[in-house]
RNA sequence: GGGAUCUUAGCUCAGCUGGGAGAGCAUCUGCCUUACAAGCAGGGGGUCACAGGUUCGAGCCCUGUAGGUCCCACCA
């Protein structure tokens, strides 16, 4: 078998795209339904056709691919569906302000030839966001590609739309929506953020009719809409207005009358208790409105500039007509006063331009059956979240959830499947193009609705719509319902709640079991990364410079799930420096392997510390592999992490260089079989987290032929545990670091050799350090090692240094300071004397005795053992100092 | 107004079902030891925000307080 050969240094920037053209070469990416395997499936979550890889992308695509790649190497056949999202009103943005940039005029070239472009767009950009995710290792089926406007997709857009509608859950309505003036289309209420603004309330008096002098005193905020008045409202128990129930205003500068009402709506507790009513241009006084059959005055334009109802003030834009409004009030003595407010006001998410609640028809979904529905699988637990706390975001916005507007003013999306008769004005809606008769008239002339769907109406269908629903796929019965949905908190009521009540409604099932759910990376400031701010640091750079194993294991580790994390470089460098520590562990490792590939060795030729660390790597497995199961990745990667720097590199492989440098020892057929056996087992851990890197070395350690990738993930042996050897080599690791520790505290210069004695009364530690006495010499630097009962033959003046069960002397050709020494034990026995105070006060203490498990108290008595025996040690070798100075 | 979340070493953060607090960076000391200076060895540094409570035992569970962050919301 032939290996590869590995580079000196460590260079991603060449490695990992020549990795991933194998993995592609290869097929490895690819599932199949597969009966004899049990499925795994996760649905990418769709990046925009017109997006560019940003930090977000980076760690949600790589917390999906470290969950896909640890389950096919467990086994599963492990679908990653990825695809590209149209997103209706991004794209149509993009594409328009590019138009414009050309001189042309999106509504001068009309619908047709403005979708040319835009699919131009998307068939120049679409995959450009794919390639990217493939930088950063992403193991999806990317023959399975799906783009939300797809022939199928659409489909089951129609399909789901036609549904709903023949149910009466999808309607068209005369509603309040919120409408963007800039974008000239309704949103939904998702789609508008709150923004504090400092704004100003307005109070305006009202002439009563007839009642010359006498005013009923409003407030506002928005001035302007008061040309849309249609009632003052109070509250029907508010005392102080009770005569003007029934009486007559005078609408200011309109000349208008309308009347004064009661409804309960109105808070007496604010304001001055009466409220101008505008059902057109606010959602409450819409309601109110309706109760009271008052007529609805729309004032604006799509562009919220007044319309031609407004007098005077036509054609002014809303804040210019505000301000003439107010010097209008002023100059007829009506501005009662003005007084400065902070207030939330409705923004367009995307381009932040406030939102003017406008009353147009438009098609909603009706909420309330499917938002039961999806409140009710959370609650079987048929639907997880990860951090659980998060059901609680989930369950709030659905307990108020109101029907949701999904049509838009846009050009670009599904378009929806609604038409009108041209004779008659009947509606048909059917999926699969436009009707040829009209059921009422006859007529066979049709205009399809205008709008299109909200782009997350699609994205809402992805889980199933990807596997071909609604056509009974042979992917849909295996792959559906899918297994983890990755995404980030911001946009659970965008997505996931969609997702999760289409899904129930369409297929009966969840679309998923568990949602893990991350933050936001932030700047090094805890900034948001934005593009205003020009903070966003671009994971494709990172990847050039450290390379994309390194980003991946620093978006993973330290980072508790849910919580936002701050991007660092020097994180991402240490991550890098811990695939520098592999890549020469690995160098190290395939230097003594020559030629071959070391051959199994017999069980019983193994040392202790072969044993030790095959143990260790054992009992590293069960625990990562538990961890991965609970969605702890970073709890799990850290484990890999500190078990190869420390356990492996730190200790390991310096316990078996002796075995190697001599080329005859008969041991060393073992060490390297040893070295091997657990570099693989540990990169195979390692592998869902930094997977170039670990394909690499796999390939030198096992054959090019082999991919780590579709190996099998590492399961707990029962003849790999070792609990002796572990805790032999434990109390040599205790001996040695005891040693290092005394040699720097006495400045022994780091090449000078010293010589050590070992002393303990019990015969068992004392062959625990003869069976391991060469690593005295190789790791603590000791020239010769003596082990013995007492301490007979030990100079007087020898440094010592105390651990369990043994005291370890070393003496020293220098003089030494012995009031140092006596400083250091001292310090250690009153450390000692608090932990058996703390010992003995629980062991004292009957209620513990009586209430903790068993195998705690077993624990702490063994603790306490320990505790005396070292005590007495360092008390005794105190009085023994202390009588010579 | 409602809700969530955070407060742990100088900095940024881990800490899984409650059983004597860890990492990275920074800092101090000494090393270019033939895998690795992107490294090795050793050290210093924490009343786990505060106050109560539950428990044999609390960084972890409960209540409250203070401060920070975020989300939701139709007080005009």
């Amino acid at each position: 078998m032939s290996r590869k050969v590995l580079a000196k240094t460590y260079d991603p920037a060449g490695l990992e795209d020549r990795i991933y053209q194998t993995w592609l070469e290869k097929g490895a990416f690819h599932a199949e339904v597969n009966p004899d395997k049990k499925p795994f499936t996760i649905v990418m979550p769709p990046p925009n056709v017109t997006g560019q890889l940003h930090m977000g992308h980076a760690l949600d695509n790589t917390l999906q691919d470290i969950l896909i790649r640890y389950r096919r190497m467990e086994g599963y056949e492990a679908l990653w569906q990825p695809g590209t999202d149209h997103a209706a009103i991004a794209t149509e943005v993009k594409v328009t302000n590019m138009l414009k940039e050309q001189g042309i005029d999106k509504h001068e070239i009309g619908r047709e030839k403005f979708l040319e472009y835009c699919w131009k767009w998307k068939e120049e950009y679409g995959s450009r966001i794919l390639n990217q995710l493939q930088k950063i290792g992403c193991s999806a089926d990317w023959e399975r590609e799906r783009f939300t406007m797809d022939e199928g997709c659409s489909r089951a857009v129609e399909t789901v739309f036609v549904k709903l509608y023949e149910k009466g859950w999808i309607y068209k309505g005369n509603r309040i929506i919120n409408w963007c003036p800039k974008c000239q289309t309704s949103l939904s209420d998702a789609e508008v953020e709150h923004v504090d603004q400092d704004g100003f309330f307005w109070h305006i008096n009202y002439p009563i009719v007839g009642e010359e002098g006498r005013f009923v005193e409003i407030a506002t905020t928005r001035p302007e809409t008061m040309l849309g008045d249609t009632a003052v409202a109070v509250n029907p128990e508010d005392e102080r207005y009770k005569d003007l129930l029934g009486k007559e205003l005078i609408l200011p500068l309109t000349g208008r009358t309308i009347p004064v009402i009661a409804d309960s709506y109105v808070d007496m507790e604010f304001g001055t208790g009466c409220v101008k009513i505008t059902p057109a241009h606010d959602p409450n006084d819409f309601e109110v409105g309706k109760r009271h059959q008052l007529p609805e005055i729309n004032i604006l334009n799509d562009d919220a500039s007044m319309n031609e109802r407004c007098g005077k003030y036509a054609g002014m834009d809303r804040y210019e007509a505000r301000k003439a409004i107010v010097e209008d009030l002023k100059e007829q003595n009506l501005l009662v006063k003005v007084v400065p407010i902070k207030h939330a006001v409705g923004t367009h998410d995307r381009c932040h331009t406030t939102v003017e609640p406008m009353l147009k028809p438009q098609w909603f979904v009706k909420m309330d059956e499917m938002a039961r529905a999806a409140l009710e699988v959370v609650r079987t637990e048929d639907l997880n979240f990860v951090p659980e706390h998060f059901d609680k975001t989930y369950i709030h916005w659905l307990e108020n959830i109101q029907d949701w507007c999904i049509s838009r003013q846009l050009w670009w999306g599904h378009r929806i499947p609604a038409y009108y008769c041209d004779d008659c004005g009947e509606i048909v809606v059917q999926a699969g193009g436009a009707p040829r008769i009209c059921p009422k008239c006859g007529g066979t002339h049709f205009t399809q609705d205008p709008d299109s769907l909200d782009t997350w109406f699609s994205s809402a269908l992805w889980p199933f719509s990807t596997l071909g629903w609604p056509d009974e796929t042979p992917e849909l019965s295996y792959f559906y319902p899918t297994s983890v949905l990755v995404t980030g908190y911001d946009i659970i009521f965008f997505w996931v709640i969609r997702m999760v009540f289409s899904a129930l409604e369409q297929t009966g099932q969840s679309p998923f079991k568990y949602v893990l759910i991350h933050g936001l990376v932030r700047d090094d400031q805890g900034r948001k990364m934005s593009k205003s701010l020009g903070n966003g640091i671009d994971p494709l750079e990172v990847i050039e410079k450290y390379g994309a194993d390194a980003l991946r294991l620093t978006l993973v580790t330290g980072n508790a799930p849910g919580n936002d994390m701050r991007f660092y470089w020097e994180r991402v460098e240490n991550s890098r420096n811990f695939a520098n520590k592999i890549w020469n562990a690995s160098r190290f490792i395939l230097m003594n392997l020559g030629e071959e590939l070391p051959s199994e060795v017999p069980a019983e030729s193994l040392s202790i510390a072969d044993r030790w660390i095959l143990s260790k790597v054992n009992t590293l497995a069960s625990d990562v592999t538990e961890n991965m199961d609970k969605f702890e990745l970073g709890i799990a990667v850290q484990k890999v992490y500190d078990f190869l720097w420390d356990e492996f590199c730190d200790w390991y492989i310096e316990m078996v260089k002796p075995r190697l440098y001599g080329e005859n020892d008969s041991t060393r057929p073992a060490a390297l079989w040893t070295l091997r056996t657990v570099l693989v087992q540990a990169l195979k851990l390692l592998h869902p987290f930094m997977p170039f890197i670990t394909e690499e070395l796999y390939q030198s350690l096992a054959g090019e032929d082999e991919l780590i990738m579709l190996s099998d993930w590492p399961a707990y042996r029962e003849d790999w545990s070792f609990p002796a050897e572990e805790a032999e080599i434990d109390l040599v690791k205790e001996a040695v670091r005891a040693i290092r520790n005394v040699r720097t505290s006495m400045n022994v210069a780091p090449g000078k050799r010293a010589r050590v004695f070992v002393v303990s009364p019990e015969e068992t530690i004392r062959g625990v350090f003869e069976r391991n006495r060469v690593f005295f010499a190789s790791l603590g630097m000791a020239s010769e090692v003596a082990i013995q009962e007492t301490r007979d033959g030990i100079e007087e003046d020898a440094v010592s240094a105390l651990i369990h069960k043994a005291s370890i002397f070393m003496p020293m050709e220098e003089l030494v300071d012995i009031g140092k020494e006596i400083e250091r034990l001292r310090k250690e026995q009153k450390r000692l004397e608090g932990e058996l105070k703390r010992s003995r006060g629980m062991l004292n203490n009957e209620k513990f005795l009586s209430k903790a498990p068993a195998a705690k108290v077993e624990e702490e008595q063994g603790k306490l053992r320990k505790y005396e025996e070292l005590f007495e040690q360092v008390s005794e070798r105190l009085t023994q100092l202390e009588s010579r100075s």
